[in-house]
DNA sequence: GCTAAACTAGACTGTACGGTTCAATCTAAA
DNA sequence: TTTAGATTGAACCGTACAGTCTAGTTTAGC
């Protein structure tokens, strides 16, 4: 075997470790955000013992920046595939029922919430969730209306934004601020009333 | 003196004791949150002893559901004065800039955060705040876009739904997730936008 | 001035939690 | 089988904090 083997092994049986504990420290966090979330729990939830949690992140903000971290850059990284062709009008409110499918997950809502929560204490998170999640939504999409100037945009980068915006802003207040019962409005109607409006 | 002049007094007393403890325990709970705040540090800005604290309030999720309620139904409100007179555009204009200064100030973005980062635990307060603050916008401009048929709104309000939403998101990002330098657009430009596509 | 209620300062209690320590056990390479 | 490093479980430490208690002080009605 060669020498690098051993190292080898042991770097991948502590990634594991490591791996492992994000995935138990994960729902803790989502359900409890960041103060009421313990090391205790994190460690039972893991399946690992405390002194194993601390040798592989420093303290409880160590462990919770890295999840978030691995979070925003992998598991809810919002990648668009390339819309697909055909009229606008298909396209954009396929692009808007992918959005809302994708975003409308118990787990993702409680991630937002969650970034937002920390957003004061913490904004490099806040700026990393938006450069993973935000950011490429609003670019493709920029990019697709750029592409299709019969629709006769002034400003493609600003209807795009508004696009994601509202469309964001109905999850943010339909699911996250629990206003299904205090101000409903069905997907659909926003969609249509996107879709009328950009168009026309 | 009538019977009821010293329960009267004592009853405004009371009252002022209570207002000068919401008073003090505001900033505390905007700057740190729910978790992070201390009835120590509300007993110190507030002026007043601990025990007074809470003899006014039973305890500290108490006092925090009072605040809320009274800065969802006061402070925060946001009340838009009946839109003026003139061409549409103008108008809108004009309104979503009333939005934009009314909301984009450090004490409400802070209040907005805590409202989210509790949502998941209080969702009464969630839903008070919608009421009081989200609702009523979204009602004046569906009612102005319904009196106002020469813009041929197939339904008002879903397009008021993404005027304020559109808005709100635009604050969400720049502000309370920091986003002015990773992914920033102006106000003009969105609004510009906005005016282009409802307007034509 | 007398009295009762409200208030204050601050000590105190119980508990929850972040983080550490340590002896015992497991794993796997040689 | 040896051995070194990783892991475990449980006890432990110090601190922070919600909430209580006490003893003394102020306030306001009579």
């Amino acid at each position: 075997m060669p020498r690098t083997h051993r190292s080898e092994r042991h770097r991948q049986r502590s990634a594991d470790k490591a791996e492992q504990i994000l995935q138990g420290a994960l729902p803790e966090f989502l359900k409890h955000g960041y103060s009421r979330t313990t090391m205790d729990k994190v460690a039972c939830s893991a399946g690992v013992s405390k002194q194993t949690l601390y040798s592989h992140f420093c303290d409880k903000d160590g462990l919770f920046t890295a999840l978030v971290k691995r979070m925003a850059c992998q598991k809810f990284q919002l990648v668009w595939s390339k819309p697909r062709q055909g009229e606008p009008e298909q396209v954009l409110r396929d692009l808007a029922h992918r959005l809302l499918r994708g975003v409308n997950d118990q787990e993702y809502l409680c991630f937002v919430r969650l970034i937002v929560a920390e957003s004061g204490e913490r904004p490099d998170l806040a700026q990393l969730f938006l450069t993973n999640v935000a950011q490429p939504a609003v670019k493709i999409l920029t990019q697709y209306l750029k592409e299709h100037q019969e629709l006769n945009l002034a400003d493609p980068e600003a209807t795009a934004r508004i696009f994601v915006g509202s469309l964001i802003h109905l999850i943010m207040t339909q699911e996250i601020l629990h206003g299904k019962e205090v101000m409903p409005i069905s997907e659909k109607r926003l969609i249509d009333g996107l879709i009328e409006l950009i168009v026309n």
